[in-house]
Formats: C-alpha cells, structure tokens, sequence
DNA sequence: TGTTTATATTGCAATATTACGATATTGTTT
DNA sequence: AAACAATATCGTAATATTGCAATATAAACA
C-alpha cells in the first residue's frame, strides 16, 4: 500500500493526475506564474525568485519538467526555462470539458 | 524538512496548489468526470464506480470536499455529492490567465 | 428494538514528497 | 589549465499521502 494504484485507472486520467499534481506546489505554482510575467523564456534567474535553495528549485523544475508543464534548453552556462504549451492545452481541457458539461445542465441538484 | 513552506507563498499561490493537488490523483479525476458524466448529484453509488475500497473512495471524497471541489449533503441514508462550481471557477481562472497571456507574446522564445 | 445499508473514522503499514547540505557536472572566463 | 558560475544529482531526514481492515455512526426498515 502507499503507491497510487494507477493501473486501475485510464491513461487520460493518470495523465491528468500527473499535470495537477505537478502544480500542486506553491512553489511550482509561482514558477508557473513567473514564467508569465516574464513574458519570454527565462535563463538562469528562477532560483533567486523563490524563498527555497537552489536543489530544491531545481527539483521542482525537474517535476515541472517531467510533467509536460515546461520545457528547459540549454543556453550556454545556464539554461532556458519556458513554458510548455502542449501540456498546459491538455488539463486546461480538461476545465473547458467541465464547464462546457455544467452549463448544460444545472437544474435538478442539490 | 519535508513538508511544504506554505508561508513562504502568497495566499493565492497555495490557493491554487491545494485546488491542483486535489485533483492530482487519478481515483479523483475518475470522480469528477463520473460525476460530470451522470449530470447531477450523485447519492450513494460513487465507491462501485472506483476499484478502491469504501474506506479509501471516502477520504478521497473527503479531500475533494476540502479543497471546495465538490460538495455533499446528507438525504436520508446516503450523500449526495456535486460538483462545487466556485472551487472549479478559481482554478479555471488560472488556465484561462495562462493561456491570454500566452495568446500575446510567443515570440523571441526557445 | 434489531438488522440492514451507506458512509465516516481510526489505526497502521507501505510508499511518496519536500527540503537541503554536500558534491558533481558543465560551460565560461581569466 | 585554474577559478568561477549555474545547474543537477546524491543522500538523507522530516513529513505527507495512499490504501485498507476494523470499527463507528446514522438513517431506513422489518
């Protein structure tokens, strides 16, 4: 016991496990929210904007990274951090997928 | 060490992680789209929809409730349990944030 | 009242996550 | 080549999550 049990489940809901879960970290939540305010990539500058040490960042990075959130190139001695568009698509799909399902049909509930 | 520096974030950035986290396991996707899926509240039926036991399906409902993902309310010898559109309108407001911003500079990056 | 049904809570074992110091790696600069 | 800078990895301690058996609770029904 302890592990998620993923094979129980379908690949489209593991896969959006995996993207939530990896935002459901303050600290990758303001990574996120950094890369947008920045406005382009980001090289070499992530770990001075957060309150943690420089392996911790660089393990939510790594998450971050693993999840499909953002994508890191290198650029010489640092490396570029920008966000991954195709994995954002996918869970804020999912959201699209719910409202849409909610409007529809509001009525008879609690 | 070990558990999450939740004041070193602003208010809205834990906000927005405790609401992914919620929705960062597979058992718990699978109960928000079930409960998309049958369109209105659903009273007692939810734990032979999960390969999980009761006990299990319980806290996870437990934790769906604590994030403000859905709600329940007692009818006679079951729960009702719903969607709770205000804690779905708050992440998806995060997305749909992401990608405007995104829709307007996707230039000189990686 | 006693039994059944539906859900919650408790307690605990297995595993995962979070955080960081120490160290490794890799490219840059002198 | 040596020193420096930026980032990654390793190792490990503290804490959290996952899952379930056992048990508790509470309403419905005989």
């Amino acid at each position: 016991m302890g592990a998620t049990k993923t094979d129980y489940f379908t690949d489209s809901q593991n896969e959006l496990a995996v993207l939530a879960k990896a935002l459901g970290h303050p600290a990758r939540i303001a990574i996120m929210e950094y890369l947008l305010k920045v406005d382009t990539c980001i090289c070499g500058d992530i770990v001075n904007e957060l309150p943690l040490s420089q392996p911790t960042v660089s393990q939510h990075l790594k998450e971050l990274k693993n999840a499909g959130l953002i994508k890191g190139s290198i650029d010489g001695n640092s490396i570029c951090y920008c966000i991954n568009e195709p994995g954002l698509e996918k869970i804020k799909g999912f959201f699209e997928h719910i409202t849409t399902h909610l409007e529809k049909k509001r009525n008879e509930c609690c």
